[in-house]
DNA sequence: TCCATATCGATATATTTTTCTCGATAAAAC
DNA sequence: GTTTTATCGAGAAAAATATATCGATATGGA
């Protein structure tokens, strides 16, 4: 065993990751070598030792006075996120968020490979998105067997999302990204993520309206 | 002054008042009319405490032995939401994230109300998307003034990121809300809500990769 | 009517996350 | 060659967040 990266580290951190390895491709494109934390946290108005702190999970180690390697943080971060080599998924629910995320090239850069879409609607069904093939429900559970892939996205409206996150776990599906805006229920040992517009849009309507509502005081 | 609403509260507990407000309007459709914090929390693997701790912060009060009134949490939570009354917002960019939000019909259930669209393609220009107008950018400031529109969605490339959002703020938007992959910089004052997707998609490909590694070893 | 119990609200404790402090070290300045 | 300074890594302190405890209270059943 060479290094343990199987360290359970806050969402807090993994999420700080993607910014920082941004950063530091960009810098990588400039030709620059090394950088510090401290230049880290001003770009995002951040803690220098939290982004220290943030740096040490993916086992980079830097140097006194010069920084951290910045090929080496690009490696070590995407590594630990396990965007080096991209999981394949399948996305169910063609509609306009599964069409955005179907047109979304970017995706492999962030470990994401979508491989086909499926829909329940004949009329999609046979048709391609982005190049992708739309291919009946009935058809996933083989085919998540036999091309092992091991993440399911979630597209469907809420009342739909329960029976295919169903569909797809019985069918081996490791890891689901839900986009709708429902609780999903699912057995432990599955990896479950929502992507929940309607946080993130309560966090904003709740900071606007207290703006708002201060100011006119 | 009646009540305070203007209290500061955690994000975290910002992002969980969406999954009850989405539970408790489901349990008004069948006609419930008191819900406990235990069976709130039941459904999301919460701790009972926490979920009354949240409650705590929209105003609205229980009785003990019964509960909350269910209509009154689907009030008081919108409302501290600031859900009640959508704020008009306008985008930018009408790629296909951008037109994916615009085919969202719900938002104006989440306190958003998407007026009109903006790119500096000319070929999209004059056009509509979900009967939105597609107009040129270089409409956009005198629009924010004349409509007071409070909310601009950045949905262009990361590279086109900055120079739109200081548009936006030029022109008054108080709040931003980020789509693209870059970090913003904006004055104090003027609210950011990024809704990263890397950022979520991060936390699943890492949990991801590790569930892989320990299940081979 | 009285007792058992579910639930609230308030307070206290525990845990997690962030920030601060400090000695060590490597590069640059003198 | 010595001093100064930026930065790291480790550990301590502070702040934020989540969980546990407990008395009060309202309902339902003995």
């Amino acid at each position: 065993m060479v290094a343990l990266k199987s360290v359970v580290v806050s969402r807090s951190t993994l999420k700080r990751l993607p910014l920082y390895l941004h950063l530091v491709e960009g810098l990588y494109a400039q030709g620059v070598e090394h950088v510090s934390c401290t230049a880290i946290a001003k770009e995002f108005d951040f803690d220098p030792t939290q982004v220290r702190k943030d740096i040490e999970v993916t086992g980079e180690v830097g140097t006194a006075r010069v920084g951290f390697s910045v090929t080496g943080l690009v490696i070590r971060i995407r590594e630990f996120l396990g965007w080096n080599n991209a999981h394949d998924a399948f996305l169910v629910g063609a509609g306009n968020m599964g069409k955005a995320l179907l047109g979304y090239k970017d995706f492999e850069k962030y470990g994401l490979n979508i491989v086909a879409a499926f829909d329940k609607d004949t009329r999609k069904v046979g048709s391609r998105i982005f190049g992708k093939e739309v291919l009946a429900l009935s058809k996933l559970p083989n085919l998540v067997k036999r091309m092992h892939v091991h993440i399911g996205i979630v597209c469907v409206p809420a009342e739909h999302a329960q029976p295919v996150a169903d569909l797809m776990i019985n069918a081996g599906i490791q890891a689901i990204w839900n986009f709708a805006p429902a609780p999903l229920r699912i057995p432990e040992g599955v990896i479950l993520e929502n992507a929940r517009l309607t946080q993130s849009l309560a966090v904003l309507t709740n900071n606007l309206t207290r703006k708002l509502n201060t100011t006119k005081e």
